[in-house]
DNA sequence: CTTTATTTGTTAACATGTTTACTATTTAGA
DNA sequence: TCTAAATAGTAAACATGTTAACAAATAAAG
């Protein structure tokens, strides 16, 4: 008898099961990213800040699940490839804000079609209700306080 | 209007979901992983090479969700602190076979208590009937061919 | 006020993620 | 057979993940 007897599956285990899910539906994602110049961190930046607006980087670190030390080293290269501007804010100096370039919008733009054409295949096996279902329950789960 | 509203709010964005969700799961598991010597991806090789016994790496790395090139380097570590053993296999000399020692199995079970106090604090909060319905979706999402 | 604590972000160090190239072995085909 | 393709794993290079330590600015407490 293993130890595992005493618990959970790794497949009824909940980190786990998140995590093959999630490895499923980024690997059409990767592909599509890969023949542009944009990792999947950059893309979930460049996501969050259209969705956003201007704004300091430890709402982007929160947003896009990105902890503060890689986000400053990507933003650096993003900013040089022209993708995201930095200002410092003038009430709080600690504060620098990040905003979106229309080169930016433009990778965005560009990659819609074929992000769109992955989410429709997954839909189509899945279907709605049930995708529908999964989103809702997973928004439940961040909510959550452990 | 932003390039989002053609698409999904990262909130219904499958890939961005799964990821915070498991950010919310992953954090109090973290923190029990951080005071022994266990890393998460350590954790979830120990796990699966606690419930599959002895197994070639390219399963471990299947199982566990890790690329081959990181499970080496860790397979490295993880064998000279004396949690697994490998051997190469007598019939297809490539592989090599991969087992957790008495010593991984310890680590296992002295944190198995932490693990499903864990995971009993998100059922109290979501309930039986959500947490398995979203385990349900979440390995028929595994499923999908994309 | 002014000292202390908190917040925001950076740097450094090391582990892991990811791609490409490579070795060794096995399998399949001519 | 012999050779080409496929498979299992490793090595190297660079990006990102993760923790700890740090600097600067602001907020809180005295």
């Amino acid at each position: 008898m293993n130890t595992q007897s005493h618990t959970k599956s790794t497949a009824r285990s909940l980190p786990i099961a998140l995590l093959r899910a999630r490895e499923t539906v980024m690997a059409p994602v990767r592909d599509m990213l890969q023949g542009i110049q944009l990792t999947e961190q950059k893309w979930r930046i460049l996501r969050v800040l259209d969705e956003l607006g201007e704004v300091e980087q430890s709402t982007i670190a929160h947003e896009a699940c990105l902890l503060l030390p890689s986000l400053t080293r990507i933003l650096r290269t993003m900013e040089a490839e022209g993708q995201i501007s930095r200002r410092q804010d003038s009430q709080d100096k600690r504060r620098t804000m990040v905003k979106i370039t229309d080169e930016g919008r433009r990778i965005l733009e560009e990659n819609l079609a074929a992000s769109l054409e992955i989410a429709d295949k997954i839909e189509a096996q899945m279907g709605r209700k049930k995708l529908d279902n999964l989103l809702d329950l997973l928004e439940e789960l961040q909510a959550v306080k452990v």
